[in-house]
DNA sequence: GTGGTCTAGACCACG
DNA sequence: GTGGTCTAGACCACC
């Protein structure tokens, strides 16, 4: 697992973990099938709490993006397109464009900087 | 003042109206020195505490967008760069851009709907 | 007079114009006799409310630093030693110089800095 | 932790809370890593309500002088540098000189004091 | 009139 | 257990 925690991040640290592995199924570096490490060992490498990780973890099995089968462990689902709130998925966007718009970035750069982030999402670790 | 809470935001609701007044200053319809509604009128209006709102106006004073006079009201303050930390400018666009991707649009869609965001923010209330 | 406000003083109007005369007598820049302009004028240089200005003069006459007689106006007052309460007196002194360690400056350095600001509020205009 | 509120003190009590820390914090009998009591322990101790500290929790922590996160407490920060305005520093510092020279201290004794609330601050809890 | 502080007490979110 | 949010309502300080 390539997690890591910021201790400057304002989001609580389950929804970081949440956040974190949400990235690296977006950019296609985990894949439908594959289990993710135990709850123990995640909370082991990370120096968090157990409950923390399972907190995540039980954040993703209701998105939908893992299935966690009895003690089996929690594996990614298929990208079946789960309905979404429109206000719900494009709120985080408008906040995050204000505040770069509030910092004095231009729309130019702001959209340059838009198309950096998701090549950065998009191809993190997949030398495939 | 245009203003509304969504109560399926996960946001509290004092953040929604720090959020809303900011959007509304980086859109550019709300310019130095214009005077913000009295805390009680904006409580009244959303139909929230005096405190929640008292929490909101003394967030923006801390962050330099408003001026706050105790017996006198709150003021839009002139725009002096503030120095931002570029992790928590960059990381509310990350997370954005994730649940964008895992919704299911593509690259060119995101693209897209980030034009569109910008051009929604910088001309709210100016077809005059 | 000269006076000026700072608009990002934390300290109330009234304040910062009681201060400031305060620091006009301490610096020997007033002494006893002399009359303080009107109420009326200052509120008008300054740009600020009557009441402000009013609330200001009233304290200096509470704290003994300025007599005022009917519609005569205000008098620097006798110097006569005011009986201070040790804490009142010594606890802002307290919280300036913890804010000037917390800054990073050094024991000497504040200690020069302390020397610097007495010699600036009693050398301010006296070619006498 | 040895906090006192001053009743006859003017500053609002959250504020007498956050300048007691920040003095533990720059006599460095807080130092990074250390956790802070919890806001109910603080709010028991000093006989004010659990609002009154959470208040003065937030502003340390907006100070950057504390790192709190949610179901853990709070933790002295690492002292990184923090920008702070000049005027704003120094002001306080003018307004309590100004005070001592109208009490009718000399120079001398001022620097002297100013020496002896060093001393103090700095070696408060440590004769062992 | 304005905003600021404080209390009491409830409920929620995080670890 | 921890801190965060919100409400209701009181009282104060400033302009």
């Amino acid at each position: 697992m390539f997690l890591t925690l910021q201790a400057n991040d304002k989001r609580p640290l389950y929804q970081q973990i949440t956040d974190g592995i949400k990235a690296l199924i977006a950019g296609g570096n985990l894949s439908e099938g594959v289990a993710l490490p135990s709850v123990r060992q995640v909370a082991g490498d990370l120096g968090v709490n157990l409950n923390t990780v399972a907190a995540a973890y039980r954040q993703l099995q209701d998105e939908g993006f893992v299935t966690v089968r009895h003690g089996a462990g929690a594996v990614i689902a298929s990208r079946t397109s789960r309905p979404v709130d429109g206000a719900e998925l494009y709120q985080p966007l408008r906040t995050a464009l204000t505040q770069l718009v509030l910092s004095g970035l231009s729309g130019r750069e702001i959209e340059e900087t838009v198309r950096q982030e998701l090549a950065l999402l998009q191809q993190k670790g997949d030398a495939r």
